[in-house]
RNA sequence: GCGUCGGUGGCGGAGUGGUCAAUCGCAACAGACUGUAAAUCUGUCGCCUUUUCAGGCUACGUAGGUUCGAAUCCUACCCGACGCA
């Protein structure tokens, strides 16, 4: 018996992932799950580029505000609701549309991804803290030595976590299938070159701040008490629209920091979507819809 | 006009006679990633020779000079900032 049939929108950042799956789940009765690790939060729309309820068509959109921004959402969480969202979409006979940016969060469903449920130990974190590098290594190659051949050992934050997933869990972390896919599914991505992509950044952003970005930002420190530091982690918009909110920048250096941190944030995406061989390239969103049928009305 | 300080690689900024193609930061480029992923981490980064070991070339405002040897010292000139007129 085949596996279940789903669709990857994938690509950089402003390429228009949002929109491309609203036309395909209209074409063929499609529900949309967001893989986006900040579009999960409430309250992060404008910086995150959040869809509007506008925007969708009437379509079902699985997977947006589903989190606290002041707690973490992690690829754990993300996979355990996709999945579930993903079978009630099946279910119902509808085609599941997995559309974002966050290339682990959308590997993270489609292939086969073991992942214990370890929670956060914040009281463990903050004892690591003062540990040099090297000895985290060490510490953990000492307790997961399978794990510490294939970390980075300079990753000090994924050393922290891998330290942590055993301290809350007790069990190392399972050896990885090699990319075992648990659906049938189509990847498309739609891509630009260099100069254009360039160019969408900086015009998203200036509309970004025209729609009130910054009030946007200012409003979660103060209203949702989101943390200058929490903001900070969030990245790309949130770190640099709270720098300037706290001061330690100009707007003028806050909106030159985030063309080019959201440029650089766009190639890590593709370094990530490069090893997917599976990815359809689109040159041209509109040839989409065909490549859609096609693989629907195979069986 | 006089004086002082300064002009270094795409940018910022070290270096003040040899070990300097030149610390470092940024940008750029390439990459890693099974767990904070918009995060985090790594590599390359004057030009040329087949990658390397290696070798060659051109470079520290311009032109000369001193020296075995200069980004580093001297002279002149150009440019900038400040001070005095």
């Amino acid at each position: 018996m085949m596996p279940p049939k789903i669709i990857a929108v994938v690509g950089q950042t402003a390429t228009g992932k949002s929109d491309l799956a609203v036309q395909i789940a209209l074409a063929i009765a499609g529900e949309v799950i967001s893989a986006d690790s900040r579009q999960v939060y409430r309250g992060l729309d404008i910086g995150s580029g959040k869809i509007l309820p506008t925007e969708m068509a009437g379509i079902r959109h699985h997977l947006l505000d589903v989190a606290d921004p002041r707690t973490v959402y992690s690829v754990f969480d993300f996979q355990r609701d996709a999945l579930v969202a993903i079978s009630d979409i099946h279910q119902r006979n509808h085609i599941p549309i997995i559309c974002g940016g966050t290339g682990l969060f959308v590997d993270s469903v489609l292939f086969e991804m073991p992942l214990p449920n370890a929670s956060i130990n914040y009281a463990f974190r903050h004892q690591l803290e003062s540990i040099s590098t090297e000895t985290l290594f060490e510490r953990l190659s000492r307790v997961d030595p399978r794990r510490s051949h294939t970390i980075d050992r300079h990753n000090r934050r994924r050393l922290i976590r891998a330290l942590e997933i055993i301290e809350e869990t007790g069990i190392h972390v399972p050896a990885t299938p090699q990319r075992t896919p648990r659906f049938d599914t189509l990847f498309l991505g739609i891509r630009f070159d260099d100069e254009t992509l360039r160019a969408r950044i900086r015009q998203r952003l200036m509309a970004r701040l025209d729609l009130g970005m910054v009030d946007e930002v200012y409003k979660l420190h103060e209203i949702d008490h989101v943390s200058w530091e929490r903001l900070d982690d969030l990245g790309l918009e949130y770190r640099f629209v709270s720098r300037y909110l706290r001061d330690s920048i100009s707007y003028d250096a806050m909106v030159a920091s985030l063309c080019t941190a959201i440029w650089q944030y766009s190639k890590r995406q593709m370094t990530w979507f490069k090893r997917n061989k599976d990815i359809v390239w689109l040159d041209d969103p509109s040839l989409a819809l065909a490549r859609v049928q096609e693989f629907l009305a195979r069986s």
